[in-house]
DNA sequence: TCATAGTTTAGAATAGTTCTAAACTGTTGA
DNA sequence: TCAACAGTTTAGAACTATTCTAAACTATGA
């Protein structure tokens, strides 16, 4: 047999919860992330396609009810290392509670408290001006705008 | 010796601390919240003027520092019933940590995340616009802008 | 002054997150 | 191919911020 690279074809049917696509192990490998099990049935949840928002919790019950067995201490990691990676980016709308956005482009979000959900809005979309400049010896690293929503 | 109201000058000079000032107890009546000694120091020391960002721990540290009793317990339960009842704005700006602040105006931030420290942005400063509807059976119930800075 | 409803408190409990150290695994080089 | 090593995962402990509980206390109105 062939020289077997990190990941195989059979690691992929054996663990196929979630669909090992190219981006994902992609992803990774540009990162220098190594491709474990793990992190490629997170970044197949994460990264297959449409954007997503997810907490720690959410993220660790959905590949579990996917029927695979990751620790939620390594989606903690892991996410953290996304984020850092910058494939991820952590909206902070909550206190208590992070959630992530596989949306990492400039972008805002409608947050509906109720339900800790949330809502991308496109970042062309909303223009904020006249953002005064930071005190002396701070500069700007983000602006951040939350749009919060509740039920009519 | 002629009945007491609530809360005597006796009451103020023995606990002194936090100079108790009309606004702290007329703002405590006019919320229906009863003018108690731990209320009052807390008003106290949140009214005495200038706007103030303040974080339960950091409320009791100041408070206990300057001689008064009061229970962490009590702080966050003051803290939530001042936003309640309108005397204090919750700012969302760290994942773990409730800021309040005593500008209950129209306002923004500049967050200094390294330091945890919030500085206000004057409401007529920072124009947002193009907020897009929010999706049906939604409505916006405001909109918070966060500019994440960092020592340059 | 008394009764009562509202308030405070210590300490236990909880939620979300991070840490630790031991077991495990992907990668590299021979 | 395989040993060795660095990187990774994990269970469980630990930690931080916060909320809860139930008993003691206090402001208020009659």
């Amino acid at each position: 047999m062939a020289k077997e690279s990190g990941v195989t074809a059979r690691d992929v049917s054996r663990h196929g919860a979630g669909r090992l696509h190219a981006s994902g192990l992609a992803r990774l490998k540009a990162s220098g992330l190594r491709p474990t099990r793990q992190r490629l049935e997170l970044a197949g949840l994460l990264f297959r396609g449409c954007d997503r928002h997810v907490t720690a919790e959410s993220l660790h019950d959905e590949v579990t009810r996917a029927g695979v067995k990751v620790s939620l201490a390594t989606v903690y990691n892991t996410l953290h290392q996304f984020t850092e990676a910058g494939l991820l980016r952590q909206v902070v709308v909550d206190a208590g509670r992070s959630y992530f956005d596989t949306n990492v482009g400039d972008h805002q979000h409608f947050f509906l408290e109720e339900e800790g959900y949330l809502i991308d809005i496109p970042g062309e979309t909303i223009a904020v001006s006249n953002v005064p400049a930071p005190p002396e010896g701070l500069a700007v690293d983000r602006v951040d705008v939350v749009v919060r929503v509740k039920r009519a």
